[in-house]
DNA sequence: ATTATCAGGAACATGGGTGTTGCAATTATC
DNA sequence: GATAATTGCAACACCCATGTTCCTGATAAT
């Protein structure tokens, strides 16, 4: 029912929408929330997400499809492709750091996905080796490093800064309390962004003398 | 059940070890399986999982502890309060390597522990700090790293190495077939600690000049 | 050999989530 | 205002996993 030609009156989509981002805000907090859940949260009878979506995996696959079409977005609008490759995926990564921290569960590893989103997932990971490659090429990344290993570090070092606490709190263990998105500034995203190019480029080792990197001051 | 003070019989024991190194195995690639198929994948009937274990969380409680404790071995054997902070760390990923591939489930992040496990967690999190906070007065990590950024990378990097695909082989996007474990050799668990600690110091910025490191030919 | 323990298997009770249907009341749309 | 769509609500059937019980035959321990 989800995917029907026919239009839907304007409620009807509001609904929709209502019903994503309640799931997306339960999911995230516990993966095998009933619908019952959600339908609460989204301020909604459960008759009526099933009116909607068809079953509850065509709900999370609805979802998860939408996710990685804002991912493939904010890729794009980073035009990994023809800026240079520092710049490109700098902006990538505030791109995308910032439609991650939206879709915290939708874009969640469960397992291999399958359709569309496998589709805009495989597109998105071959723009992202490219922009390494060309890093290689550039010099901005080491030649002898496995491509293959930097994506997979970069990818890891994205879900960290998206989903994990941030800069200012820090509890007893860190990340013991991750409830809440605080609603982030542009420049906690950006910090969280320098962190992550930084990482990926410089790693924790002491610092370079200024043949590579002008100051740090 | 599970912890119940009498002694068992030989047997027994045996299949308590078969079943949580079967539910181990179906787990790690189908969190949501039932107790019938791990009680099919350890060649035993389901009413004999629930004579051992009180129930399926009961199961889970316990493996997730054993698994820790293996952790806790893994991290004390590498000396990590009187070694050096580098060879410590390295030793440290190593063993922890070889355990997580035994583990890949129970070590998973589904929700903050409880009890033993989480108790043994702080542990664990705490000597990692500390070998941190020793790493930058030796300094071999940045000063002005942030501890808590640097632990977090370092866990990613560890949990990127156990559980994705290996340095060989390469499918169309990568980690389409995590499937089996491939018996890791020693070499090719050295690489990968290489690897994760590379990637932490060094990162993937252009090689330094030979005043940090001695040599790299 | 005797005894206590263990595993297999079938049957049952239970709970809980899913998905469906019908109807009445509300609301958008024209 | 007329029409069609949308929603809430209650009720229902269904499936499936969990956990329990009881009994029989096998097996370790002494």
């Amino acid at each position: 029912m989800g995917t029907t030609g026919r239009k839907l009156r304007a409620d009807a989509e509001r609904s929709i929408r209502t019903i994503m981002e309640a799931a997306e805000r339960v999911l995230s907090e516990n993966p095998g929330a009933t619908m019952e859940q959600i339908a609460e949260a989204a301020g909604v009878a459960r008759t009526t997400i099933h009116r909607r979506f068809a079953s509850r995996e065509a709900l999370i696959d609805i979802m998860t499809v939408a996710a990685w079409r804002e991912i493939a977005e904010a890729v794009d609008a980073a035009r990994p492709s023809t800026a240079p490759p520092q710049v490109a995926m700098y902006q990538a990564t505030v791109n995308v750091l910032r439609v991650k921290s939206g879709w915290r569960f939708a874009l969640t590893n469960r397992g291999p996905l399958s359709g569309e989103a496998a589709r805009i997932e495989a597109d998105v990971i071959a723009k992202c080796d490219l922009a390494i490659r060309r890093g290689q090429q550039e010099g901005a990344i080491r030649p002898d490093a496995d491509p293959l290993w930097v994506r997979r570090v970069y990818l890891a070092l994205l879900t960290e800064a998206a989903h994990g606490p941030h800069p200012g709190h820090a509890g007893p263990c860190g990340e013991a309390a991750p409830a809440e998105t605080p609603a982030e500034t542009d420049a906690d995203i950006d910090e969280l962004a320098t962190r992550v190019m930084d990482t990926l480029i410089r790693g924790f080792g002491p610092a370079r003398p200024e043949a590579d990197r002008p100051r740090e001051d």
